[in-house]
This record gives structure tokens, C-alpha cells and sequence, in this order.
DNA sequence: CATAGATTTTAACCACGGTTAATGATTCCT
DNA sequence: AGGAATCATTAACCGTGGTTAAAATCTATG
């Protein structure tokens, strides 16, 4: 990545336990995060209790609380460090203030915000094109780390599915062949 | 929305019938697109032959194309008018030249990837956190007139089901009062 | 109007994954 | 080491939606 300028910024520096929170959600906590160590998880909390996880935060990765009033509505969102981790905050009010007068700052806002919108766009991709068995090889495949770092229950929750179904999925994919569909012939 | 600078940039105009392509895949087509009027849908074929609906676009609706090498890899991309359509557009080689040189442009930039990045993550957690029933619901409160203007089939590509799956749906809402969840007492 | 084509609905059957609950396996704690 | 708690697996049962194919509608177009 390239955000030069963007990480040059000094932000404040968070210290973090895992098991903390990091709160996002009041408005001068509308910040955007850059992890500079650790492990977190991003994840909706429904009104009915139940937990969805939007994403794993890595080392290098970004998250910043996008502000959708349909999104608040139906739902809240928080972030959990599942290790010990250290990140750096930078306001939304402030670094707005900046890129309004700074064109290389501009520039990195953009390439960073379209590198986020990609990643959104591909797990959209996921969702649409394949299936819960599908998305769990994919992820095998593209971040088998993580797999060590995370327990069952919030890998499931990532895929869109329970922890039951992904230890079905994992007992199928062992047995069976993968990719048993092509087994013509 | 305010893109105002972006939107007074002069592109060039594209007049499509329905049924035809609007082409993005070629380096010289790698562009943004506003649209003015019309109807279409933006969709991907994957290599055993289905389809899968992206998005809907409506007039003020904007897209443009990605790259990503992991998508560009597993699907192919593609614009398809449902009714005459008009569009603007502006190739992303002239938009960068353009956002390079001038901040109030590149701060239009970051609002309209931004309000972008938003709508993918509506999307996201909707797959996530929502049955193909719920999903459905929402389309029908959110965007009514669209219901009409769209085949089965097509608003069943979009909401990743099928066209049998969404006909079941249809007549199950119809017969049975919505949020029959919580019929406590 | 009639026929062909596409679109939608219905039915029958099946696979996937949710739910609940019981059982194992780990980890953690004093 | 014993016990609590958390986490993972397994089994039985069920609901949603996929698949296929047939019937019912709707829409052209000559």
C-alpha cells in the first residue's frame, strides 16, 4: 500500500487488551483506525442478540466508521481485539480538515477509500456467486493464517453461517474431494 | 449528492437501446459512468454460465469499474441497458489526471467513492444478516417502483436467489402477515 | 386472431444449512 | 489436579431455497 502521506499523519496512538473494545460509535469517536498490531473483529450486534462479523482486522489494515443511518438503525457495530493490539487514531473531523486543503492528501484519501470499496465489492462477489462451502475454501485458500488466530464461532460468523454448519462444512471438505463436482466420468 | 464539480466535467455522452451492452472491460472503456436516464443492470457471468446482479442503475446512479484481478478473475462484468438509456462518460486515465491537479475535484472524488463504499456495505450486511425473505422485504419497502420496471428473474439474480425461489417468497409474504415472527399472544 | 416466445407459477424432490441438545476437547483458574 | 467455562463436534429434526420439469400467463409479431 502507499497512503505515504496518510500514515505520516500523527494520530493518537491506542493501546489495547484483547477482550477490549474499541468504541466507534459515538461522534468523537468517528475515527479512522490504523492497526498497527494485533487482531480485531468487526461485527453487527442485531437488536435479537445475534452477532455478525463483518471483517478481521490484521496489522496494515484500515477501518473507519462509514456513518449509514440505515445501517444505525438496524443494528449496532462495535470492534473487539481478539489479541493484544495497538492502534493509531486519526478523527474524521481533522483528517476532513486536511484533505480539504492538501492535494497529495486528497489523492491518498482516494486511493485508499477505492482500495477499501474493492474489498467490499469482492466480498459482495461472495455472497452472490458462491456458497457457504465455497466462500470457507476460498478463505482456506487466500488467508489460511488467520484461520489459526480465530476461533470456530467467529469464522462462522465471518462466512454468514453457524458454527454447526462450519464443522459440517469442514468434515465434508476432508472426506470429499474438493471440487467433487467435476467428478464426470 | 454534491458532486457538482464532477458532474460539470464534460464527458462524453452514450445513447444505448434496450438489450444493448455498454462496454467496460478494455483498458481504453475503464471508466466512470453517470447515468442520466434509463435502466440497466450490472451483472456477472461466471464461467458455468449464470448470472449474478450487482446493482440496478437509475438515473443520478453512477458506476465505474473496478479493477480487481481476483474478481476479473473468477467473473466476468457486464452492463446491460433494460430500457433506452443515457449515459456520461468519463475515462478514469482523464478523471486521475484531472483529481491529481485540483483539490476541490479530488474532494468531490473522495465523497462519491465514499457514498459508494456506503452502498456496498448495506449490501454486505444484508447477505450477512438477512434471509432471502427479509432481503426481499427490504427491496419492496425501500424501492417499490423498481419491483415493476424489473423481470422476476433479474430481481431474483439480485437478491441471490432464484426466479422459482422468488416466486415461493412472493406468495408466502402475501398469504402469511409480514413479521409473523412476533406473534407473541 | 393465432402462434411462438418469453416470463411466471406450481409441484415434487433434494441438498444445504439452522436449531437444539448432548457429548468431547481445551483452556483457564485458585 | 479438580472444576468451570469456553469451544468444537456430532446427531436428529426441520425450514429455506435449488433443481427440474410441466402448466399457466403474458407479449409479441405476422
Amino acid at each position: 500500500m502507499k497512503f505515504h502521506k496518510l500514515l505520516r499523519l500523527e494520530g493518537v496512538s491506542v493501546e489495547k487488551d484483547k477482550g477490549e473494545h474499541v468504541f466507534m460509535q459515538s461522534d468523537s469517536d468517528k475515527s479512522l483506525y490504523f492497526v498497527q498490531s494485533g487482531l480485531l473483529k468487526a461485527y453487527y450486534t442485531t437488536e435479537d442478540g445475534k452477532e455478525y462479523i463483518k471483517s478481521f482486522l490484521l496489522p496494515n489494515d484500515i477501518i473507519g466508521s462509514l456513518s449509514s443511518s440505515y445501517l444505525e438503525e438496524c443494528s449496532s457495530f462495535s470492534l473487539l481485539c481478539l489479541e493484544p493490539t495497538t492502534l493509531v487514531k486519526m478523527p474524521f473531523r481533522r483528517l476532513y480538515e486536511y484533505t480539504k486543503g492538501d492535494l497529495e492528501l486528497a489523492n491518498n484519501m482516494i486511493d485508499l477509500i477505492l482500495h477499501l470499496a474493492i474489498k467490499k465489492e469482492k466480498r459482495e462477489y461472495e455472497f452472490l456467486c458462491l456458497s457457504a462451502e465455497e466462500r470457507f475454501c476460498m478463505l482456506v485458500k487466500t488467508s489460511p493464517s488467520l484461520l489459526e488466530k480465530v476461533t470456530q464461532n467467529d469464522l462462522a460468523r465471518y462466512l454468514g453461517i453457524t458454527p454447526v454448519g462450519l464443522s459440517r462444512i469442514k468434515k465434508r471438505t476432508h472426506t470429499r474431494p474438493i471440487n467433487a463436482k467435476q467428478t464426470a466420468l
